[in-house]
RNA sequence: GCGCCAAUAGCUCAGUUGGAUAGAGCGUUCGCCUCCUAAGCGAAAGGUCGGGGGUUCGAAUCCCUUUUGGCGCGCCA
């Protein structure tokens, strides 16, 4: 249990106490206590902590807040607590403040974790999923997948954090459909290389990537393919190709820094015949049905029943228009959704407690009939999570950037790379939640300056070792503090700075919480930011062997929180600057 | 048409289960190194929280309605 966590379980039950004295004093009339909230005043001149149980009160003890806030102070007792006051405040809120313990134990409690400091047990230990970025092998990854890399890879290092046991996965979709499209547009670009008045697919992929590959293959091995038979040469072109495109995305992952425990191929599921073992399965459950000489699975009824139990109005379900899905094409090949299907049975049945997707908002659509199909399996569509992402655009000098000036062909992920430090990307990636449209500043993210946020936070981490350095010089060393020595923290900015380092480890809960790990970058942030102003205000070498004792002691505690974050995203923490 | 997401300072965005005078960065203006890294800090200016209703002690936050933008409603993935 840290520090603050304590604080909260000690202030809540002296409230309790204090309403349950008031009421056999006869100050409060009897009654039930009401639930009130305890929480951080945004001004912490309103104390460290609040209460509304006064104002939460009015109405079961027919007395007025201020009354009662009056009833509860004069009868708490907060001998023993990691608080030495309270009063009573404006409509009839009650603001504690924190004693000069609670800080030095905040102290404590970070020396004693080190790298430690933030990780919990919450999770549990258990086995949790995260699938990301996923992007389609046919072509070369863009700037969602780069967003979605970073927000994927940080989101499971949170959990990890938080006390999961998190799981990366890539699934490669090298099979199917979009398979048989990249061969056509394969086949078209390469016999266009010999022939003219080739016609290229109306659905093929227009890049560039895929004249490059074609072109790559005939460089190598020449004209030979154009008299053999399409199926042979578009099979020739593929097993070119893919291996290629597919190396490529791993290389890039590599350089982005991410490191997946799987990147799980689609084939795999279509050859084990897991997908055709679900459709059977669904079929069983009477979940099927043919139509047009393809076979449909009933996600009408199935997203019905799970709307309804939600409480939505018959109304409400028929608007959205829901329809049935095929699982079996009328060609014999399954849908992409069929493959899916099995895809997160796969992963269930691995042992993954609950699964979580990043994908694209424009997959949104996909959300429900996914967890329909999972509860129609006999899993638990809850524990399916879609994190959905927003589009990024990206920006230079105020312009939306849709071409590599480069390359003069559309931005991708590789380009991002070779401009951006993967530290900056990856960090700034991190700034804004997945729900929201972003845009990715590009003159921000190449400057190696205070503009940029990663340079910001690994700088107040470079200072605090330049302090140290400079003390070592003097021979003075961070030794063992005592309790009495931490409580000579008294400035704002120390005990500021001290109160959201406690907040640690509660952030890292809330953030695994809503699988959200951009508030950590936030919180980091906001980290450099009080260490820089008690760095301006607070002198750490000074005369008074005790306070800087302390103070270095803060500092250590800071530094520690700064690298246990940047490790923990796979960012750089340097030394000096 | 129906649905999902968004709308907060000039710009980019925070804002916890509803709480006290709505915050930060950038930009603008003015300050701070004889002293541990000025890649830093302080101050000023900047707001109809898209509009309108409602719920209540109290709303940026919850409900209804409306406007604007992004996205989705395939035998594509």
């Amino acid at each position: 249990m840290n520090t603050l966590d304590t604080a909260k379980i000690q202030l809540r039950s002296a409230v309790e106490n204090a309403i349950k004295k008031a009421m056999e004093n006869g100050e409060l009339i009897n009654a039930e206590i009401p639930e009130f909230i305890i929480e951080t005043p945004a001004d912490r001149k309103n104390g460290d902590f609040a209460t509304n149980a006064a104002m939460a009160g009015a109405r079961v003890f027919k007395t007025a807040p201020i009354k009662i806030a009056q009833a509860i102070t004069s009868n708490i007792e907060l001998d023993g607590t990691y608080f030495k006051r309270c009063e009573t405040a404006g409509p009839g809120f009650i603001n504690f403040f924190f004693s000069g313990d609670y800080y030095a134990a905040v102290l404590k409690d970070v020396e004693t974790q080190k790298e430690n400091y933030g990780s919990s047990d919450f999770g549990k230990g258990k086995k949790v999923m995260v699938e990301f970025v996923s992007a389609n092998p046919t072509g070369p990854m863009h700037m969602g997948n780069a967003r979605g890399g970073a927000l994927g890879d940080c989101l499971a290092a949170v959990l990890d954090k938080a006390g999961y046991s998190a799981y990366r996965e890539f699934y490669v979709n090298d099979a199917g459909n979009q398979i048989e499209k990249f061969a056509c547009s394969l086949e078209a670009r390469y016999l266009q290389i010999y022939k003219d008045g080739v016609e290229f697919p109306e659905d093929g992929y227009q890049g560039a990537d895929i004249t490059e590959s074609a072109q790559a293959y005939a460089d190598e091995f020449g004209d030979k393919l154009i008299d053999a038979d399409s199926e042979t040469r578009k099979k020739a072109l593929v097993d070119y190709a893919l291996p290629k495109n597919i190396a490529k995305m791993q290389s890039d992952m590599a350089k982005y820094k991410i490191n997946y425990d799987k990147w799980f191929f689609e084939s795999v599921l279509h050859e084990s015949g897991e997908v055709k073992a679900v459709v059977d399965l669904l079929t069983e459950k009477g979940l099927t049905y043919e139509k047009e000489g393809a076979i449909w699975y009933k996600n009408k009824e199935v997203c019905t029943e799970i709307l309804l139990k939600e409480g939505k109005t018959q109304d409400y379900i028929d608007k959205l228009e829901l329809k049935d899905d095929v699982l079996i094409r009328q060609n014999g090949n399954p849908t992409y959704f069929a493959a899916d299907i099995a895809y997160h049975k796969n992963k269930f049945d691995r042992g993954f407690e609950t699964l979580i997707d990043i994908w694209g908002a424009d997959h949104h659509g996909h959300v429900m009939r996914m967890k329909g199909a999972m509860n129609a399996i006999g899993y638990n569509g809850d524990k399916l999570v879609v994190v959905l992402m927003q589009l990024v655009k990206l920006v230079s000098g105020g312009q939306v950037v849709k071409m590599s000036k480069r390359t003069g062909k559309a931005i991708q992920l590789s380009d991002l790379l070779d401009e951006v430090p993967v530290d900056s990307a990856r960090f700034l990636f991190n700034t804004r939640e997945a729900n929201t449209q972003m845009d990715f500043d590009l003159d921000i993210a190449v400057q190696q300056d205070n503009q940029n946020p990663v340079y910001y936070v690994q700088y107040a981490h470079a200072r605090i070792c330049s302090i140290l350095k400079a003390l070592a010089k003097d021979n003075i060393k961070p030794g063992a503090v005592s309790y009495d020595e931490l409580k000579l923290l008294k400035q704002p900015e120390e005990l500021e700075l001290i109160n959201h380092i406690a907040e640690f480890e509660d952030e890292i809960i809330s953030a695994a919480k809503e699988y959200d790990p951009t508030r950590i970058t936030r919180y980091v942030t906001k980290t450099a930011t009080l260490f820089h102003k008690f760095y301006n205000a607070c002198r750490v070498k000074c005369d008074d062997e005790s306070l800087m004792q302390a103070r270095l002691s803060l500092c250590l505690a800071v530094k520690t929180v700064i690298k246990n974050v940047l490790d923990m995203f796979n960012i750089e923490c340097p030394e000096s600057m």
